[in-house]
DNA sequence: CTTGACAAATGAACAGTGTTCATTATATTT
DNA sequence: AAATATAATGAACACTGTTCATTTGTCAAG
């Protein structure tokens, strides 16, 4: 009886259909540019067929915003590897603001965007988020432990890490740069990332 | 004559009804989240008057932004008589942050919302803005003038700290801090306020 | 094969959106 | 008071998210 399993597939492949088309024009347009016929028309069906897989627009950006947790949790995986706990955090930080250069939509998806928030805690997406965060505090923690910085307050460590990483990338996503040519903008954020570095050194 | 001079204010009268309502409405629920005809409503006109007043949504926007980027302005001005540099300096980053928590709307308008920037560099916000970029900017040189910081390039440590500032202020403005208990999240900024202060004594 | 049952896809319909414009109402000038 | 100029209207257009009765397609049973 391999008919329900050959149904279960097609169903996840019309989902993964819509999943594509709508993040390819998310980016193109952002959330609000894009409507339900819109992506509909990308994937050739009927509007009504699109709510036969997802009860409304929101649930598309939600199951997006959690693939946009994903990729960047694989993006920062490898980072555990990593034995001394400075170098780990020094390396995360590196890869988080890579990750959102390199991925400005799904960074605005995760840190940005202002999508129906209300529930969010319940998504999927946000445990997935609350782990990576947890890890991140564990590195510093452990550069606490071991005597890297002078302080010894590691919640504020983290989020004032944090504060640079996410302003250094948010600020380039949404375009508030333009007072620095474009050819500029990648060094200087460069520059900026070895200057916290420097900084938390001292810390 | 003057009746040309009577119309000159009401019409004046009129922008002001329509932005303070709109305002209020786009701090409720969002640029995304009213409409022409919630605005035409909140002043009980029809919704064509608005558009005698301004030319579409957009320029509603650009003008309560422009009104921010005065706000901002305003808040930011008093530090413009502190003579050191360093105190200077400090006390910008406390004022802009400050701003920040204090008109998280404003702020989003300024530096967060998505709405049409293709063609904000005409607009009168931009040179507003830039010129309180420049003054930072030059606020940062003077320090570095005065060797408080052992480094020189004094774009980067601007940018640096505007990073962190606008992180912290953001992640704020746009709730990605609810792993944080909600009655902790003011002192956390601040503490976190401090500790880039410490940080960059040591630049 | 045909029939009946179920699932999938449709597209018209509803109430909303930004925006335009011919029409109506008001105010000013002659 | 009549003519003119300005201001306000609200219906109309093409769009939006979403629902649902109807049609189409698939598959097992007779």
């Amino acid at each position: 009886m391999g008919i329900i399993q050959r149904k279960e597939r097609e169903k996840e492949e019309m989902r993964r259909l819509i999943l594509d088309a709508a993040l390819r024009l998310f980016r193109e347009r952002g959330y609000d540019g894009v409507s339900i016929r819109n992506i509909a028309e990308a994937i050739e069906y009927s509007p009504g067929t699109i709510y036969l897989y997802y009860k409304d627009k929101s649930e598309i950006f939600f199951a997006l915003q959690y693939e946009a947790a994903a990729v960047k949790r694989d993006h920062l995986l490898p980072v555990a590897d990593i034995a001394d706990p400075w170098e780990r955090l020094v390396e995360f930080g590196r890869r988080y603001v890579d990750f959102g250069m390199k991925h400005p939509d799904l960074y605005d998806l995760l840190f940005i965007t202002r999508a129906p928030m209300e529930y969010i805690e319940n998504q999927e997406c946000w445990k997935l988020g609350m782990a990576t965060h947890a890890f991140f505090q564990e590195t510093v923690q452990a550069c606490v432990d071991q005597r890297y910085f002078k302080s010894t307050d590691t919640e504020t460590i983290a989020y004032t890490l944090w504060c640079h990483a996410h302003g250094l990338v948010s600020l380039f996503v949404r375009e508030r740069m333009r007072m620095y040519p474009e050819e500029q903008r990648q060094e200087l954020a460069e520059k900026s990332f070895a200057m916290i570095v420097k900084m938390a050194e001292s810390l």
